[in-house]
DNA sequence: AGTTAATTGCAACTTTATTGCAATAATAAC
DNA sequence: GTTATTATTGCAATAAAGTTGCAATTAACT
């Protein structure tokens, strides 16, 4: 993969997830988008900028990506290893600045990790 | 809802997840049935388990549901806050006897939690 | 300018899960 | 036991999220 300086577009989803309180998923980004843009091409910027480290996703308990610009993650290879709330009724998915102790496991070797809260947030409750 | 006792079918669902050693998704389960039976059947049987609080499910970053017997898990309402294993190699998901303690959130209601760590396996490594 | 490689769009497709409706089976009421 | 009621299941169709192949476009490099 030659490099190569950012696209307008792959600015665009930068912006965006930004200037975003919560995580997006792919459609929601789709549709905040300015210009015209197949969901296809979202899915590959998407794709590029969670393994560049730039962006990393949470798969909500409904099964579908949200995304978020990795503002608490320190390092390039960082663990992602902060909270994640998902509310029940408006299904909206929130960093929190929380920070989980990964374990050390004898059989097994973290490269990510997926912390996930479900339930009500404050504006629906 | 009625209370009935279980049927052939959901005590063989419950059945083959006591006997796993790892998590299932409801097509893994399926092909484990030693009786014909119809996919609808097996996700209707899982949501109510799930719902009795009998069985607990991890969405993998696969964005699939794996399911498990509710081993570890001491009340009806638990969070189901052990740990989660998935390998990104075999697929695998385990859960681990590893409980994480959730924070208190001002803001928050926390329901259930999904803990997932995502990396290579011993198998795989 | 011409070559090479990355990016994008489009349409078709895959996979996982859900819905509506009819058929069946189990419990309760009589 | 027979009937009424309610839960469970099967089937076919559908929804939703994401992926793939291929052609067209765009950007960088010489």
């Amino acid at each position: 993969m030659k490099k190569r300086r950012n696209t307008q577009k792959q600015e665009l989803v930068l912006e965006i997830l930004a200037n975003a309180s919560h995580t997006m998923s792919a459609e929601t980004i789709l549709e905040a988008m300015p210009i015209k843009i197949n969901k296809t091409t979202i899915y590959r910027i998407l794709e590029r900028f969670t393994e560049s480290g730039k962006v990393h996703f949470v798969t909500g308990d409904d099964g579908r990506a949200y995304y978020a610009l990795c503002k608490q993650c320190s390092s390039e290879h960082d663990l992602h290893n902060h909270i994640h709330f998902q509310c029940k009724y408006c299904n909206q998915i929130a960093c929190l600045p929380y920070t989980i102790n990964v374990p050390e496991l004898e059989n097994y070797e973290v490269q990510e990790t997926q912390f996930l809260l479900i339930g009500k947030c404050k504006e629906c409750i």
